[in-house]
DNA sequence: AACTTTAACTAACAAGCGTTAGTTAGTAAT
DNA sequence: ATTACTAACTAACGCTTGTTAGTTAAAGTT
């Protein structure tokens, strides 16, 4: 029994990364938990052995990346680093969770808003706090002279869409590894695409 | 009867107003018909005096917004100019699609796989033509040198990922308008944000 | 060997879904 | 004045939804 837990996925696992994948491809309300029982391959009842609910599911998956996203921030605040680098790390973390986790980033991005109402406002706060503290970085850095005097909203909104995307259209471009994506993205915000 | 069409809102305009806001808020499969009758004031039933189906109401939103995405790539694609100038148009023109539409943006770009099949493949692959010709005018700049030499995928998509993410946040930083928005994405995707 | 637990099953529930049918009052057209 | 159309209504249909109840066979525990 523990040693199924430790030597294999359980089925609860097994249900979520199925869930996962369906959520990705028909978004959380148009699945169905037949869907997911079909794929897991046992009846839909019998999915309640693992798990409490549907919202359950979305739950876990939300605040698996939630909880990723936050500790990165910590790891980057309590760095010795001006504000310039802290921006550059987290913008290479956020990749790294997004390239290693590409669909339960995306469900995290884009169906959050069907969780229930209580985990639904914990959720929103998180990101919120997220896009505060990236904002100061930003703010810092332009405050520094290391970075251009722009619209602090607009940067931050720019850098965290350029690499929230990614979840999108990754997939289709397999070919191009977490690192060369990294490199180049960082280069596009930082540099510039004009010669 | 033809008067009223033109001294205001139709019925069906006003069912696809609601149903907008609904589907930006819910999303398109959490949003029943009974909600959008609600917000207009009738009966379910009713809404299919003025369409033929929920289908239907997300088809005209989605292809609403797919024509003029075609119209701007042709307008752009007939210019006299260099391939970074019409980077730079198509970037301000798809910008102000979603400023002036920021709603049926979004459900254009995250509900549309709830589309019928028929009309989820032509929507793919209008999508798939923006993306190429959009791509081909990336890689046209950087042979002229007027672009640097990044990978062609990951600027094309960086960019559409600036702009696409607007209708996320936009609404919560209204006081930028839409000029400094064009201008400050732009400068931040062509110079970059590093002094 | 006797027990508890686990995890599957079938059956069914109540609620909600998009949609259709049939009706009716008000307006426009002849 | 009669007819035809528009746009609302009520009622209901057939289906799907998430979930619960009750059962059962196998596995683990004492």
């Amino acid at each position: 029994m523990v040693h199924q837990l430790e030597i294999k996925k359980s089925k609860r696992e097994q249900i979520i990364e199925e869930a996962i994948l369906l959520f990705k491809e028909k978004g959380y309300s148009a699945t169905t938990v037949r869907d997911i029982a079909d794929k897991v391959g046992m009846e839909a009842a019998s999915l309640y052995n693992h798990i409490k609910s549907k919202d359950d599911i979305l739950k876990t998956i939300c605040f698996d990346i939630a909880n990723t996203y936050r500790a990165h921030l910590e790891e980057v605040t309590s760095m010795k680093a001006t504000p310039m680098e802290k921006i550059k790390t987290l913008m290479r973390l956020q990749i790294s969770i997004i390239t290693s986790n590409p669909a339960s980033s995306l469900i995290s991005n884009f169906e959050w808003k069907h969780l229930p109402d209580f985990e639904r406002n914990i959720f929103i706060s998180e990101r919120k706090h997220y896009e505060t503290v990236f904002k100061s970085l930003i703010e810092m850095a332009i405050a520094k002279g290391e970075m251009k005097a722009v619209n602090s909203s607009i940067a931050l909104y720019t850098i965290l869409a350029s690499v929230r995307w990614i979840d999108i259209w990754y997939k289709s471009e397999r070919n191009i590894s977490p690192e060369t994506l990294e490199e180049t993205i960082s280069s596009i915000m930082l540099s510039g695409l004009e010669k």
